[in-house]
RNA sequence: GGAUUCUUAGCUCAGUUGGUUAGAGCACCUGCCUUACAAGCAGGGGGUCACAGGUUCGAGUCCUGUAGAGUCCACCA
């Protein structure tokens, strides 16, 4: 017997244990089709936020439900060595114990990440378990294992060999506190307050000079030229002559360049080729000269000695200073502009010239146009916008710079010798030197959904279970992962990757502001399960939105999915101990609304299945809950009450059994707990029992409909008499139409034999008539509700008039479905027959 | 500049090929400790579906525009 309250904390203990154990989480019956997803491996030294908990919910809510419905289900877990993150955190850590990594060495700092790595790995495993989540820990994997490596390596080398990964001069986004390059998708742009530096520019020669303006003043050792529109007319006579870079008193010449714009600042632009992107193009352009000026670490490097070694910012100071004691500073507009941050570091990002390895994007980005608009190819989004934002994205990309210049991650496999470069995993010989640098973390997820199958070495794992069926992303990942998912999978597999992309949003805090430690609002999942379980948080978060929409996180609402998860527990409780001698069902002598109930089961489960298939999940929960808590607890079992027979046990049986079968892929821990308790069982736990299937044996349409109208009629009646304050000893005069509804009325109205009289009473009355019932209530006290059967009527005519109104429309008849038209037929009668009986 | 989402009851949200007279939870009002559940039961009130046009027999749903809020991408000397 389950006990009387239902304690999350309780019922959550030692089951995970208990499916882990028993294998029910393993991959590997081949008689079964497969359905495979790969988790989204978190960082393995983060922790696991109500994002996170939202993501796998989703995961674990197919997998489940797969599963029990017969698939071979392989969920491949595993995390992300996440190489920038992790390195930064573990320089944190050393430089607060007064350790340098730069003195500490390599080797030494490598073994520093893998201690780390060990000691928060653990977290993981806990949160994951906390979660539910039926993973295969058979395939655990690591972006940093074997076999990741093995399909790193062999995905670069093949990628080089092709033509796909080149090695460049360029400038990129450094981050000069990590001291690596970063992808442009790793700055984040964030608007500050600044400055435009107006600068006096002497032309050569001459007492005069033209006004540039800069938001960063320090570059301009740098400047290898000045830049004007060739239509703007007042620089016109400049073109091709020199101006005086200040305070080295550079010489250089004034180029005529359309990205000077001419409406723009002051329509002149210093041009510093190697400290800023557009300017690098322009000096292409021209052939001009690149001074580099700063050091890896954001340090001036050559330029005059008082500014020699100085911080970029310092720099700025002192060289702001100089121009205005030289009176070569003509102003300072203070201005918003926006400007790019790292990622992980939140250092400045600084364009920097250097040489560094990067992904050929064009083609890569085309397969992946071209694959989406193949119907039997592309990967299906859910929603299908996102589709569309893939599009664009691979439409305007760029070449993806994944060297960094960290050791925390899979090293780059090329190898130097004198001028001979070689991509290989192993030194290709005597002298060869390994290229120093490791490979941007998304590089490895980025192969994630075949690499983790073995695919590096054509393994069975990876034949059989790739492509895989499913995969989550919130949508501030789909440019960092899913779309170099897709790429990589379509150039390395010639396939994409996985066949559907559920895509979330992101959780907000009630406010609808982000969740952040700074703005301290978050909610841990954790939590939230130690309140109201792991059940009512998997729920919640599946359940709430509408697919591709952030969640405003509201614990009210989570607390009332406690209070549904309470009211199972209560109806189950119920129903167990009416059940309890139950051997086999037998549904001989169905009585009406067991005929109601079954026929509701079956539309209920047609509804959830095709949700279930579509993962339109709060579809399924508004369907559930309806069915559970209206036609299940308060009409079915209140019915069932003081019945002994074994068909009603049996459709109590049938019933319920069905509903934690529907609910287990959300709530896993409570409908097992249940489960267990059941009398008939199908399977040792509900984790491998079958998913309910439509059954055409439960499908009642006539008997179901009378039932409907039965309970209309007891709302009406009950409203009735609370409305008129009518008690329980108020006599009753009753006709019942059809003689198998009487019982429903009697129970549902707790009409006792002895109220019943047979001759009109002399006191008020009040009179409720449908086709299945007329009664008549006597009672003592005042008559509260002499309008009511006039509004009733009123309303009736209304009705009756728009329904007249609209099957005289000639289009509305020809053109609308035909079932359509016959049910407003049908209602029209039926309305006609209520409004001649309460005419009467 | 480009893209995109949202605007439905006091609050948080559902409403998916356009189809009865728009739903839920919470909150609110009335009455109930009816032995599964007071974290509950029974009943009730509350919405011109942001606004303006259009398509249609029919629009919360599709189209166009307006307003407000948000997000992403690009640019930002």
């Amino acid at each position: 017997m389950l006990s009387k309250k239902y304690d999350h904390s309780v019922v959550e203990q030692s089951k995970y244990e208990i499916w882990k154990e028993r294998g029910y989480f393993l991959s590997g019956d081949k008689c079964k089709t497969p359905f495979t997803m790969t988790l989204p491996p978190p960082n393995v030294t983060g922790n696991l936020h109500l994002g996170h908990a939202w993501d796998v919910s989703i995961q674990d809510v197919l997998a489940r439900y797969k599963r029990m419905d017969g698939y071979d289900v392989l969920w491949v877990p595993g995390t992300d060595h996440a190489a920038i993150a992790t390195e930064a955190k573990v320089v944190n850590k050393l430089k607060q114990q007064g350790v340098d990594k730069y003195k500490l060495g390599r080797d030494k700092f490598l073994e520093e990440c893998w201690a780390w790595t060990r000691e928060y790995s653990g977290n993981i495993h806990k949160e994951w378990a906390k979660m539910g989540m039926s993973i295969d820990y058979s395939k655990e994997r690591f972006t940093l294992d074997e076999v990741s490596f093995e399909a790193v390596n062999k995905a670069f080398i093949e990628m080089y060999n092709n033509g796909l990964i080149y090695r460049g001069k360029k400038i990129i986004n450094w981050d000069p506190e990590a001291r690596t390059a970063l992808s442009n998708e790793e700055v984040i742009y964030k608007d500050v307050e600044g400055a435009f530096y107006h600068i006096k520019y002497y032309i050569e020669d001459t007492e005069d000079y033209i006004d540039v303006a800069t938001t960063r003043p320090e570059t301009l050792f740098g400047d290898t030229a000045v830049a004007v529109n060739p239509k703007d007319e007042r620089y016109i006579d400049l073109i091709g002559r020199n101006v005086i870079v200040p305070i080295v008193n550079r010489s250089v010449k004034v180029v005529a360049d359309n990205h000077a714009e001419i409406d723009k600042g002051t329509g002149a632009v210093k041009i510093t080729p190697a400290h800023d992107p557009n300017d690098f193009e322009v000096g292409n352009r021209h052939s001009l000269e690149r001074i580099v000026i700063m050091d890896e670490t954001a340090h001036m490097i050559n330029v005059p000695e008082e500014f020699m070694n100085l911080d970029r910012f310092e720099a700025r100071k002192k060289v702001v200073k100089t121009l205005e004691e030289n009176n070569l500073l003509i102003d300072i507009e203070k201005i918003t502009h926006s400007v790019g941050f790292s990622e992980r570091t939140d250092a400045m990002v600084e364009p920097y010239l250097s040489e560094q390895w990067f992904v050929k994007m064009r083609d890569l980005a085309d397969s992946v146009i071209n694959t989406q608009m193949d119907k039997e190819n592309k990967v299906n989004f859910f929603p299908k916008r996102f589709e569309k934002i893939i599009n664009q994205k691979a439409e305007e990309c760029y070449d993806w710079c994944i060297s960094r210049q960290l050791w925390w991650g899979i090293r780059i496999p090329i190898w130097y010798k004198d001028d001979k470069i070689v991509a290989s995993v192993k030194s290709p010989g005597e002298g060869y030197v390994q290229d120093p640098d490791v490979l941007d973390t998304w590089f490895s997820s980025a192969l994630w959904p075949f690499s983790t199958l073995k695919w590096a070495s054509d393994d069975e794992l990876y034949k059989r279970y790739f492509p895989t069926s499913f995969l989550t992303a919130g949508y501030d990942i789909i440019f960092f992962w899913v779309f170099r998912m897709m790429f990589q999978s379509l150039n390395l597999t010639k396939v994409m990757p996985f066949k559907d992309c559920y895509v979330h949003g992101l959780i907000r805090a009630k406010d609808g502001r982000k969740m952040s430690k700074s703005l301290g609002n978050g909610v841990t999942p954790t939590e939230m399960i130690d309140k109201y379980g792991c059940d009512a948080l998997r729920y919640y978060l599946t359940t709430t939105t509408a697919i591709g929409l952030d969640l405003r996180f509201d614990e009210e609402k989570l607390s009332s999915t406690w209070n549904f998860i309470n009211k199972i527990w209560n109806a189950s409780r119920f129903t167990l101990m009416n059940i309890e001698s139950l051997k086999k069902t037998s549904l001989n002598d169905l009585k009406l609304e067991d005929k109601w109930i079954l026929n509701r089961y079956n539309e209920t489960l047609k509804v959830v299945r095709k949700n279930m298939d579509k993962y339109e999940f709060q579809n399924v929960s508004a369907e559930l809950e309806r069915f559970i808590w209206n036609d299940f607890c308060s009409s079915y079992i209140e019915l069932s009450k003081n019945k002994d027979d074994e068909t009603t046990k049996s459709v109590l049986f049938i019933v319920l059994d069905g509903i934690l079968k529907m609910l287990h892929p959300f709530m896993p821990f409570v409908t097992e707990e249940i489960y267990q308790k059941l009398p008939i069982k199908d399977a040792e736990s509900i984790m491998i029992s079958e998913y309910p299937k439509v059954n055409k044996k439960y499908s009642f349409k006539e008997e179901s409909e009378v039932v409907s109208n039965v309970l209309d009629d007891i709302v009406n009646i009950r409203n009735l008499k609370a409305t008129n304050k009518i008690t329980k000893d108020a006599k009753i005069k009753i006709k019942v139409l059809n003689e198998e509804t009487l019982a429903i009325y009697t129970s549902q109205l707790k009409i006792l034999n002895e109220n019943i009289v047979d001759d009109d009473l002399d006191i008020n009355k009040v009179n409720y008539k449908s086709k299945n019932i007329d009664i008549t209530y006597f009672f003592e006290g005042s008559k509260e509700d002499e309008n009511k059967k006039e509004e009733e009527i009123k309303k009736l005519k209304e009705s009756i008039e728009r329904r007249e109104k609209l099957l005289s429309n000639e289009n509305y008849v020809n053109k609308a479905p035909k079932e359509i038209v016959d049910l407003d037929k049908k209602k029209l009668k039926e309305e006609k027959e209520k409004l001649e009986l309460l005419m009467k």
